[in-house]
DNA sequence: TTCCCATTGCGCAAGTTTGCACATTGAGAA
DNA sequence: TTCTCAATGTGCAAACTTGCGCAATGGGAA
């Protein structure tokens, strides 16, 4: 089982679903209001069963996160592009910076009702989980790049501190009033994370 | 309201009633496997309402957890013992010593069971569920210590960057041999963060 | 091409969570 | 002491999650 080869027409109708599965929910929160939405409204807009929606998502809430977790493990896939050599908390923060400066030309409307979306409070605890599940793949990255033990103290704590300052910063966002600059947040969470605590 | 006076019969009751169905929890879990408990065998076991289970718990992941919950929790408390002159971190890792040193001298038997439960592949997410939880908590913490705004980035990411210290030194020690001694790997996790990641 | 079987979608049933309405009970006011 | 009210425990119903088994289908082997 190669990493990323051909997608094949099982595969592609497979992320079809779930994409569709995403957009139906968004679709509906954005116009319902977040917490009107039902498992089995989803289902109907996307043209499935609720049986199938369990098959992809777990509950509506990473349904609608199901953006945010496509964004950052891009994220994670592009820290691959990054020079061998360089280390890698400065590879970990300049493809953070590459991707949230890009992140800052989309959509303003598109922007405002995802956050609109993102800052109900019934969801914050699905964010947490979506960086957790996030942690994993990025430790096996940095392990990949350093040849270091996955499991090790340093490869973890790594993982756990760069992600942690993407979620500190996207929780202090979501509080602020719409317009304020995320990389601006997400930078100074890096830094800090990168100078220590002690 | 003060922020930890006299109990108050009615408080009591809460407390006790929360703690009985964290017991009754954790005994069927041994007794039965973590995954074989349901809401209604916890709740039979406590003498309450299968209703009455969910207004204390949001599940039985949580009510498991509880336990290392209010541990955390006391860590924390313990913070606010530290030398008001301390420095943030400093104060953190010493209140961290200190309570994983005390931990250590635990019922070995006790800590064997403990560590079944909570290796529980189910039990990951609200494990994460559990340090995020109390991460605000941290932050309160850390900010009346130092009078800096408790949703500034600075707290929120020392707050973050603590728990998360222990979170990872935990799934570390679960995945490794009984026998091996926690706080060595709480030590090293917060090492790494209190030097930094550039 | 034809056949095989692993994957997928789904219905169904059991278990779990959550909003609502009502009864009970303590804590504080009168 | 007695009264009042907000907090708490409960039953009930609706919504959500999850394991199981079956049928359909696409990818790869023969």
């Amino acid at each position: 089982m190669t990493t990323a080869a051909e997608p094949g027409l099982r595969e592609r109708k497979k992320a079809a679903t779930r994409q569709s599965l995403h957009a139906a929910a968004m679709r509906l929160a954005i116009e319902h209001g977040p917490d009107r939405v039902t498992v089995e409204a989803i289902a109907d807009e996307a043209g499935v069963s609720r049986r199938t929606f369990s098959n992809y998502f777990s509950s509506k809430e990473e349904a609608l996160l199901y953006g945010d977790y496509q964004r950052i493990h891009l994220l994670i896939e592009q820290v691959r592009a990054r020079p061998a050599g360089e280390p890698t908390w400065a590879a970990l923060t300049a493809a953070a910076e590459q991707f949230y400066l890009k992140l800052g030309e989309l959509d303003p409307q598109w922007v405002a009702q995802s956050r609109l979306v993102r800052a109900q409070p019934s969801l914050v605890g699905a964010q947490v989980q979506t960086f957790a599940a996030l942690e994993r793949e990025l430790s096996a990255e940095i392990a990949a790049r350093t040849g270091a033990d996955a499991s090790g103290v340093r490869v973890k704590m790594t993982s756990a501190a760069f992600l942690a300052s993407l979620r500190v910063a996207l929780h202090i966002w979501l509080d602020k009033p719409p317009g304020t600059n995320l990389w601006d947040l997400v930078s100074e969470a890096l830094a800090e994370a990168g100078q220590g605590f002690a």
